[in-house]
DNA sequence: CAGATACTCAACTATTCGGTTGACTATCCT
DNA sequence: AGGATAGTCAACCGAATAGTTGAGTATCTG
């Protein structure tokens, strides 16, 4: 099993909510990259692509070795392992495996208000 | 696997990235859930939680049925759906399973998975 | 050594975000 | 009709984002 350390996936959901940071996931997933190299394909400074890159790194889905004046990234894949087994609960909900016991979840809890059973919305 | 409507990621990421939104869709998972309901949990103002419902909104993750005076939301898991399948191209560097055919990939490079579409280099 | 290269850092700006409050609309209930 | 209930909307505020430019720090190279 993947038994990552729970990451706090506040910061790992805003690091993939942009376009820039996928993309440099993206080219992480191909091989390790210098900051120079991933800033590349955008039109922007490389300041501001730095930017991006410490949040990343922040998020943990990047290591950065320094060697020399460059600065090499490597893909971390543990938050997005986490953020993955996030998603994976809710994998019922799409998946046409809506089984009895959850079928009757949802319509228990969402339509009768007073719940007879242990069910108290909160 | 199937089709997929190719929702747009990046808000959808971003409503992730928010604890209260998550906890949203969490109760959105027992069952469907109003407006006030919703909000009920978080000490915040009504109209702050009727912001953060109207990100998931936006972001295509929850449906909302007006019923009187009452706004019923569910989950649409369409987009969550989406967002797994995106993170699933990256299963393979947690499962420590790098096989031929990954190592292939990664050093054919070539290819992003569904995301990037700035360009590649290398 | 001088100069190019690879970055970071600090300061600044504009926009977005998350929250508030107050006013407003619409519905339900006597 | 009148009042409580459910929720949105608009204006506002402070903090965080996403970008810029300019300067600074190492490091490599000729």
């Amino acid at each position: 099993m993947v038994e990552q350390q729970t990451a706090d996936l506040t910061p790992v959901f805003h690091a993939l909510g942009d376009t820039t940071r996928r993309g440099m996931l993206g080219a992480l997933a191909v091989g390790a990259r210098t900051v120079g190299q991933l800033a590349a394909p955008f039109e922007m400074s490389l300041a501001a692509a730095s930017k991006h890159i410490k949040v990343l790194e922040k998020a943990g889905l990047i290591r950065r070795e320094v060697r020399g004046r460059s600065h090499i990234c490597r893909l971390d894949p543990g938050p997005l392992a986490s953020a993955h087994e996030w998603l994976s609960f809710y994998e019922r909900f799409w998946t046409g495996r809506l089984d009895a016991l959850d079928r009757l979840l949802r319509e228990e809890a969402g339509k009768h208000p007073p719940a007879p059973q242990t069910g108290d919305e909160t």
